[in-house]
DNA sequence: AGATCCTCCTGAACGGTGTTCATCGAACAG
DNA sequence: CTGTTCGATGAACACCGTTCAGGAGGATCT
């Protein structure tokens, strides 16, 4: 009835995410292959294949690693709730180079990432909204904290990178936040409005 | 005063779009590589670095070429021109396998596609809005567009590829076109509404 | 106790990828 | 005819994800 003997230098699932999720800190997307995560482990590459069936499935793990802890904040304001899950999505995001556009690839898959469009669609469905609306306006916010933080980071990154025109750059620059919290709540107006008409 | 000899077998940059956006209509971004480019082209891939600094540079002209021709209708409501123009972009991208990708990738580097994200930067300043209020309605706009695209072309090939599960899909897809028009309206609303609140 | 099974990993290979660089031919200018 | 510049070659470099036969070793069964 063995279970486990001691059995060190086995390695577990959880611990292949653990590593994964340093090198992502550390290099972003880009340091994230299967020999650097397995030689961080003191491991064979192969030997990983042993545990997730490709590395897409990897990076789905360490998606849901990013966004763990992701949701709404207990407000009484329904719109603040949005708000506050939104701008706490955008922040996981942003917690590690490359992180939206990991999940935002593990998204569109359906492989993982979808926990924070179950809990706004879950809001919205509890605000009054039919299914296939409150799913239609979880995506239209999810796509845009997604693609508007992907946007920002690569752009960042390649910034980073030299050979970027600072003058003829189009957004400034001290200002992210400030234009994904407008973008935001113009989008919640929206969702709103929607909410009214239907009641 | 030569300009040109015969010089036929040479190969100019829009040959080599023309080349890529063939392969891309076949095989996706997936078909897209420098050596597949180039001997489409009967050359070698290495020739292909005299015309273009890099792989990017030479997907982000792809892109643009997808994005040719994209503008808005001339409504005389303003809405079904942004919606209109928003219909417009979703079915460039739509007309190539991972054009939604590709765009995407593109925009975020600030590499090229940024003419609709411009022409609607213009239409939103004409309604009234300040430059900076503009930029951010029209990102709102185009990261829903060109997101939830993404998201639906990657999800498309992945379930023509075989091993998912038809039961357990969150999308019973006939409804993406509808999906996305309703979520477009969405937004629209939203930023009706702030260009109210600003007369 | 020995034989078997199953879990986990090794080591090597396969077929790709984007990018660089020395070299070279052909076309043009003076 | 000489020199320069454009445009292309072909080989190499340093990677990448994935597959597969095999082996080590603990767990289970007889």
């Amino acid at each position: 009835m063995g279970q486990h003997g001691v059995m060190t230098d086995r390695v577990t699932p959880a611990e292949i995410v653990d590593a994964a999720i340093g090198l992502l800190a550390l290099g972003g997307l880009h340091a994230l292959g299967m020999r650097r995560i397995a030689s961080e482990l003191g491991i064979q590459q192969s030997a990983l294949y042993w545990h997730f069936d490709n590395k897409q499935q990897l990076l789905a793990a360490v998606a849901d690693r990013v966004l763990a802890g992701v949701e709404a904040p207990s407000d009484d304001d329904r719109s603040q709730r949005i708000e506050g899950l939104a701008s706490r999505l955008r922040a996981a995001l942003l917690r590690y180079p490359d992180g939206a556009e990991l999940v935002g690839t593990t998204f569109a898959f359906r492989l993982g990432a979808r926990q924070p469009f179950r809990e706004l669609t879950g809001e919205l469905e509890r605000a009054g909204l039919a299914r296939g609306d409150a799913e239609v306006a979880a995506s239209v916010v999810v796509h845009f904290v997604i693609g508007y933080t992907t946007d920002e980071q690569q752009h960042h990154q390649a910034a980073a990178l030299g050979a970027i025109d600072r003058a003829s750059d189009e957004h400034p620059w001290p200002s992210a936040d400030d234009h994904f919290t407008r973008g935001l709540r113009i989008i919640i107006a929206g969702v709103e409005a929607q909410i009214e008409s239907t009641r």
